[in-house]
DNA sequence: CTTGACAACTGGACTAGGCCACTTTACCGT
DNA sequence: ACGGTAAAGTGGCCTAGTCCAGTTGTCAAG
């Protein structure tokens, strides 16, 4: 048993398997240490020697692998092995929220509530949430941060009447989509995003803790539910120098 | 053999599985063409009657069925069985191709072709493209224009092997997407994006024809198959003055 | 009419093999 | 020193089972 190629061959593999619980889910938590000890591009035993390391069959390490594979954790090369991939983004989501994003790059994501408030609509926020100037909106401008650091300053705009009480929610370490799907019923779906570059002002700088005229992503999103009725519109500004903002794209049907 | 509860049975199931083309692969379209003539909340047949019914084993059925839950096509439940899923989806076009945002934007849509090549694939674009270090990948390097006018810069990489012959594709005015799907049978499925502010090199501000030391969007994006084989990786360079991004984004699931 | 037990059926998890296609490496002949 | 080739190793895909856990319709007892 030799290394080959490129990448750290793994020498001891850890404990063993435990009764009543499914032994591929075990041996995926098992694999998951393994491969947080070891360098992307490193070489992960063979399925095989898996499989009679740990006493299972291969069919069970393969399901097991696939799970890793499918999370983005690991890749699989025919014929040459499995090997651990760039670490940065496991679990994709596929509608961006901030705490989702966070929670699956291992940070905390926490949010600090600046405002919270029914104001009347302006002009703009009105048009993409297809109401009437000036009606009720809940603004909700938060900085959110990841263990802790500022990262993003979120301005949100949803439509109050579809949203009672939403203005007096406890936000500050809460998702926004779970608390609008368990406490209003309401699912997002979709949503239309764009991204550009822009200039931070001196407030703004000041909020996200970095130097003033720093370029920022700033990215604004409508969402809908599944009737295709908006629900919210925000405006994040990221930091340009810390922070990558991912999504999961996906192309249905034929 | 009579229906139960809810849901339609299935009386005639179609077509029989050919030679050498995974069979898993084949009972997949063929359940995809059951569910697609019938409706969200229909009972497919069980597992153990699709495996009579195509002569294979229970555990393909299994797999077959596996890939379009993960799809979100159908749902299991545990002792109940599997059934066909809510249409979640209306424009599947999610995706986003420079060809068709910048005509939905109802500008002319341009490409010029800076280099095309097959090179050794590096260190990075093989961890992306499931490679190894070294192997052929077509290299494409295209001005976007918008109405003759630079908008982007995009470097993009492709298995070569699974591509054979694409080095030398007219790329100047057609659609990579369109022309992957026509030519070689590749649909694209999926992808994972990041998005991130960039200062622009002397050598692209230069092609950009902007300013040196711009910021700009820079857009990383993994394209997979539906079978989640990576097709493309691509790495954009937006100019940060003039462009804003689009990009429509669903969940799915839920 | 209600209830509870149960049989039949579902997917979930797993085993112990098999063959194939592909990649890498080591060796052998030039 | 080089090139070709064969062997060994890898994941991909498949078979023919087994046992388990959850769901539901049936049917008999209360």
């Amino acid at each position: 048993m030799t290394a080959r190629r490129r990448g750290t061959q793994v020498e001891a593999l850890p404990r063993r398997l435990s009764y009543r619980r499914p032994k591929g889910e075990q041996l995926q938590e098992i694999l998951e240490g393994v491969i947080a000890a070891l360098q992307p591009g490193a070489l992960l035993p063979s399925e095989r020697l898996l499989a009679e390391r740990y006493g299972v069959a291969r069919a069970t390490v393969t399901q097991a692998v696939e799970g890793l594979a499918s999370r983005g954790l690991v890749y699989r090369v025919h014929g040459s092995g499995t090997f651990v991939a760039e670490p940065k983004f496991r679990q994709p989501l596929t509608l961006t929220s901030f705490t989702e994003d966070m929670r699956a790059r291992g940070m905390t994501p926490g949010s600090v509530v600046r405002s919270q408030a029914v104001l009347p609509a302006s002009e703009v926020v009105a048009r993409h949430l297809a109401l009437v100037p000036g009606s009720p909106v809940v603004h909700l401008e938060r900085v959110r941060t990841a263990d802790g650091e500022p990262m993003a300053l979120e301005r949100t705009h949803l439509p109050a009447q579809r949203l009672p009480g939403l203005e007096t929610a406890d936000l500050s370490d809460a998702s926004l989509y779970e608390l609008l799907e368990r406490d209003w019923g309401v699912r997002v779906a979709e949503a239309d995003q764009w991204a550009s570059v822009v200039r931070l002002t001196a407030d703004e700088a000041a909020l996200l803790q970095v130097d003033p005229d720093q370029p920022a992503l700033l990215f604004q999103r409508l969402t809908r539910d599944p009737g295709g009725a908006p629900i919210e519109y925000v405006r994040s500004l990221y930091r340009g120098d810390r922070y990558e903002v991912h999504t999961r794209l996906e192309r249905l049907g034929g």
